[in-house]
DNA sequence: CTGAAAGCGCTTACAG
DNA sequence: CTGAAAGCGCTTACAG
């Protein structure tokens, strides 16, 4: 033990040893070092790290110095083989590519990497990987994307709750139950939109929706119907075609739609479907929006240069991500996360694509 | 022993016990299980795990057998401990919301994921983070992004070199030597792009480069140039302002310069600088591509929903993560990677900002 | 409030 | 070709 500690206080000044310069930095330093250099066990370096309060004031100090002074860092494998803290979240995500997900990762990564705490990334909803992370230790959490397609085994759910393994949904949860879950207010931006087309006085209008079933796009036209209703619209016509939120699928449910009848508007539940349907119209020569109104839902990247700007829904997509790891990490520390669900506002943004003028 | 073995046995047939039906997945299984299950040693198991090869193929055969049955997957935090492989590679990137990191990112996970292997991904370049990756054998391998401004510190390759991690980077390395590295031709796309510009007839040019001492940019001034003098274009001007990639760079760089000067054609380094020049002209009243042509490099997602669709050079971003990645398990594997340096093609994609027609 | 000791689940010399 | 044993660096009862 005196050997170590000896070399260790070398390492740290940065002296020459084996005809090497070692730089403190780049070499190993255990707990047992740290132990050593401040004359507590190992037992006490570690209780200081994991904040488990009953450490005296005095000998906490002593501890953090020689952390400190040495430099170091738990090892996270040993950590996790002995039953402790990971330091690293789970993320699973749909993708990682489309703006959407690649924005909210991005505040995922925000504050894991602010926290010290590393993310594992998964893009396939895949059974087996989600269990083998959460049955080996490796992760001390799971922030879990639902599609709102294929549901997250309910059997993987009940696995990780029999362990105490805490989860953070994005997004509806597939079960109601206790689940944490950061939403946004799909209801409240579509209804927004509503009231605009009602000032607009749109009448004949076309809703492009995403799948059947899915929860997001359900809520944003019940949004839609709802701030309809309460402007009293006079409404001739509120059609709703399905798509999949993908830009192709939204130039598709245009040209159905309006190959066989006439509209005044096209309000889509996502941004890249509401493309789909201008790149349709650009095509046939029908002027957005002179001829016809297009708005969309997510307020995405390009929206605001797409030619005319989109008028659409904005969610703050890098703040759900940032709030999801902050509750997340609340909640691993105990802290009790004061929401349950956090639903996130969405606003208006309105640009010309409803036929606004430019200001 | 027998007592986990016998445990084990009703846990895989799904047997009640302590009242409570058990998954088999759902319960952790050890390398001593699957050990007690075959007959062999744990260092056996091991060794048929880890490809050792020095294992007859009759038990090598049996291992698999009970690894299989019982649904086995080693723990990778106990691996990583007793120095094995832990099955992550640890990437950097400068962000993970930009469309271009996002891609490459999207590459990188497909192919780690096939592979069961875990990514995890770091967007500061944190020396402190990334020695503690390594140090602690959290991860088997890197990927370094170099965004060509701050450079990653030498001494932190050096720790990487000294324990033998290796490390695969995107773009040009930071030093010569003998690093692997993914790379685009970044000469060869502005070259094909210069021709095109000859074709044009273009003469007064603007280009409008990343930053000053940028690689990536500099390249394809080097290639623009040299494309053009190989078809003797009679060039007047070819003005070069420097942005940082980013739209509003390209925006102010087009505001300076055509304030000034008329120009003929604007190549911008990057899609998102060339969308900057576009809006620029767009809000002055200047007609792209009839007053004057704007291209820029990436061909990045909204670069065809442009009015009009940028004429660019395309670069094969998810083949970059991929094959980064491939190069990285390749390395892992002993295979020897075929190349040190790998070069992937990029092509010129017109489409109407150039000028060309729509076809 | 602190320490000695066992144990987490692997890998890897070392024998044979 | 295979096994027994030590050890990786932590955490956590269990004592005191």
């Amino acid at each position: 033990m005196l050997d170590k500690y000896t070399t260790l206080i070398k390492i740290e000044s940065g002296y020459i040893m084996n005809q090497q310069t070692f730089d403190s930095v780049s070499e190993k330093v255990t707990i047992d070092h740290v132990a050593a250099y401040c004359g507590f066990s190992k037992a006490t370096v570690s209780r200081v790290i994991n904040r488990e309060g009953s450490v005296k004031p005095a000998t906490e100090a002593k501890v953090r110095e020689a952390i400190e002074k040495l430099g170091y860092s738990p090892n996270n494998a040993a950590s996790a083989l002995s039953g402790g803290r990971t330091k690293t979240i789970a993320v699973f995500l749909p993708d990682v590519k489309t703006e959407y997900y690649a924005t909210l990762l991005t505040g995922l990564e925000e504050v894991a990497e602010k926290q010290f705490f590393n993310i594992i990334i998964k893009t396939q909803n895949n059974k087996k990987a989600l269990l083998d992370l959460a049955i080996n230790n490796r992760v001390d959490a799971f922030i879990l994307r639902n599609n709102g397609l294929k549901p997250f085994d309910n059997d993987v759910l009940v696995t990780l709750q029999r362990r105490g393994i805490p989860v953070v949904f994005i997004g509806k949860p597939p079960t109601e139950s206790d689940s944490h879950a950061i939403l946004i207010d799909n209801v409240g931006g579509a209804r927004l939109m509503a009231h605009h087309y009602a000032q607009h006085g749109f009448k004949r209008i076309l809703f492009i929706a995403g799948p059947k079933d899915n929860l997001d796009s359900n809520d944003r036209l019940y949004g839609f119907k709802m701030g309809l209703s309460e402007m009293s619209a006079e409404v001739e016509a509120l059609d709703v075609v399905y798509g999949d939120f993908l830009r192709e699928s939204g130039y598709e449910a245009a040209k159905q739609s309006l190959e066989t009848k006439t509209y005044d508007a096209i309000f889509a539940a996502s941004d890249h479907m509401a493309l789909g349907a201008i790149l349709y119209c650009r095509g046939k020569g029908i002027r957005v929006p002179d001829d016809i109104a297009i708005t969309g839902f997510d307020d995405t990247f390009f929206s605001e240069f797409l030619d005319p700007p989109l008028t659409t829904v904005h969610q703050p997509m890098q703040e759900i991500g940032s709030i999801a790891m902050e509750t997340v990490l609340r909640i691993l520390e105990q802290r009790d996360p004061r929401f349950q669900k956090i639903i996130l506002p969405t606003q208006l943004q309105i640009r010309q694509s409803c036929g606004c003028a430019h200001v």
